[in-house]
DNA sequence: CTAGGGTTAG
């Protein structure tokens, strides 16, 4: 019997190729009324190539003589699974064009669609769909629409559709459980959890991840050990829940206490060492990784680009890109990519960043044009950035603090100081990044008391200065002639000033010749950093300028070489 | 229904 045997084969396809096989078989047949099942059948295959298969999934639609709501359910069903849910929505509203009645498989489909895109609205006119078409009492829609509840944030509502189930399996308990944790409910939700008749491994994991987000690990641990079973997402939520309170070690340690470790597992220990400044660590579990895939890339890329090592994360993209790997990087790889450019501050990466986005197909979002816009800014090209800026979907105050540290270090502090009111004006409130922006324009263009009124009006939005404000205070004051201000500032200061903050002192105590101040700041350098020779000569060429010539000899000897120093605020300055 | 990734400074 050729349907048998047809049958058969596609409960083992696995492969486009494979499925246009007996596709073909089925045609040349005549066995068009097994087609129904067909799409079935292939739906269940596991086949990476989403793209490829999705396009023969409609085309076989399309070309069947009678598509049912079987047949639509199922290509419905296909796309909410892979994570297409506007093409599902829209393959919805066609199949409702032509006027057939929805199948289980379609609504429940079109709810988790809605849900995970949060179109409310949609949500509630497919609500009126379940009781249009009799589905009052079908567990799987009715779960998919209490979900969909809990998506758009509407527990109460959720609960009613919960109440009024005639059926209830696990899945309809963990969606509301998820529900109430989500909406940050700790306490309903552990009642809940309480109540549960057959809990699930996800019932336990829903709960862990719940003490695990609102930081409440000692419970989270309690209820970890407790658990029948575990599988990998109960041991990477924990990990996740660790590493998100800063405690790299414990997260290490449950990492190497787990049985079997998967790719999240990994990818979660790499970020939580990016975290925590520990590259090494983190490349080290890179490289144990067998198939790395384009997630684990994206994560140790993007530990490079927020380490500090642009370089290393341009290598391990071209590494990436290497004809035999067939991985195809996506926004998140490029807006890393992005940042190590911006990093290394070359012309030269701009046109080459460009030609990847063409390559690649990759589709601007906020994200990755807030990413140009620095790269662009640190390039120069502030219109380029301005152009970018005001083509944003929604202005945060990442992008605005990119965008005022562009004018800044462009020397448009007028610009940044008008980007920085409008902000206030669409009540974004700065941050630390974008303060070190404003006061880096206010000391670029040398406005010295406004850049000084800025820093004190920090803490009026609430905002502690950090070391490095202070930095660019004692450059900004020093350079304008007020070295006794900038000294009292770093008397004030309630943390030890680094080597930035006396090296800027010093600068300026060699820009208008203060001995005193400058004999005191060099002290503080050396003793803070033992590489000295920079600082030494800029003692003595003010020994030289203020005719000390004998003191002036007595530090030259023996230096040589230059010495480069860091000021915040300011671009790389080398001393001689 | 539970677990993993991006952008601003230093």
């Amino acid at each position: 019997m050729v349907a048998t045997k047809l049958t058969t084969l596609m409960k083992k396809c696995s492969t486009v190729k494979h499925a246009k096989q007996i596709h073909a078989q089925i045609i040349t047949n005549n066995l068009t009324h097994l087609e129904p099942i067909f799409i079935h059948r292939i739906l269940l295959c596991d086949i990476t190539n989403y793209k490829t298969i999705s396009n023969y999934i409609l085309s076989i639609l399309h070309h069947l003589r009678n598509p049912d709501s079987f047949s639509w359910g199922c290509v419905i069903r296909f796309f909410s699974q892979k994570g297409q849910f506007v093409e599902a929505v829209s393959l919805y509203v066609q199949m409702r064009r032509i006027g057939l009645c929805p199948s289980s498989h379609a609504v429940s489909s079109i709810l988790k669609s809605c849900a995970r895109v949060e179109d409310d609205l949609c949500g509630l006119l497919i609500h009126g769909h379940v009781h249009k078409f009799g589905f009052d009492a079908c567990v799987y829609v009715q779960t998919a629409l209490l979900d969909l509840y809990c998506k758009i944030g509407d527990v109460v509502t959720a609960r009613k559709v919960f109440d009024e189930m005639p059926d209830k399996n696990v899945v309809s308990w963990n969606s509301l459980l998820s529900g109430y944790i989500k909406g940050g409910n700790l306490d309903e939700g552990q009642r809940f959890f309480d109540e549960i008749p057959l809990k699930d491994v996800i019932s336990w994991n829903c709960m862990v991840s719940g003490y695990a987000k609102a930081g409440k690990m000692d419970r989270a641990c309690y209820l970890f050990q407790q658990m029948p079973e575990r599988n990998f997402a109960s041991w990477n939520t924990m990990i996740t829940g660790y590493v998100d309170c800063g405690s790299i070690v414990e997260a290490r340690e449950l990492f190497d206490a787990m049985p079997r470790r998967n790719s999240v597992s990994l990818i979660t220990m790499i970020a939580g060492y990016s975290k925590s400044g520990d590259v090494h660590s983190a490349r080290e579990l890179f490289d144990q990784m067998d198939d790395k895939d384009l997630l684990s890339y994206n994560a140790m890329i993007a530990c490079y680009a927020q380490s500090s090592k642009p370089k290393e994360a341009l290598d391990l993209f071209n590494v990436m890109l290497k004809p035999d790997s067939s991985l195809h990087p996506d926004k998140m790889t490029l807006a890393s990519v992005i940042s190590a450019c911006s990093q290394l501050g070359n012309l030269e990466h701009w046109r080459w960043i460009e030609s990847q986005i063409n390559n690649f197909g990759i589709v601007l979002d906020d994200h990755l044009a807030t990413a140009l816009i620095d790269l662009y800014a640190k390039c120069g090209s502030i219109d380029k950035a301005y152009e970018l800026f005001h083509g944003l979907r929604k202005r945060d105050v990442v992008a605005y603090s990119a965008m005022i540290y562009g004018c800044g270090i462009n020397g448009r502090a007028s610009d940044a100081v008008e980007l920085f009111e409008r902000m206030a004006g669409e009540c974004i409130i700065p941050n630390l990044v974008t303060y070190t922006g404003i006061l880096t324009a206010y000391n670029h263009a040398g406005l010295a008391e406004e850049g000084y009124r800025c820093f004190i009006s920090m803490k009026d939005n609430g905002i502690v200065p950090s070391v490095d404000h202070y930095g660019i205070m004692v450059d900004l004051l020093g350079r304008a002639g007020w070295l006794d201000e900038a000294y009292k500032l770093i008397m004030k200061m309630p943390m030890q000033p680094n080597v930035g903050v006396w090296g800027a002192l010093l600068l300026a105590c060699r820009l208008h010749d203060n001995l005193k101040l400058g004999e005191i700041a060099v002290q503080h350098c050396i003793k803070l950093e033992s590489e000295t020779a920079g600082y030494y000569s800029l003692l003595s060429g003010i020994y030289a300028t203020v005719g000390k010539w004998n003191d002036a000899k007595k530090l030259t000897t023996g230096v040589e070489g230059k010495k480069i120093i860091k000021i915040p605020g300011c671009s790389w300055t080398q001393l001689v």
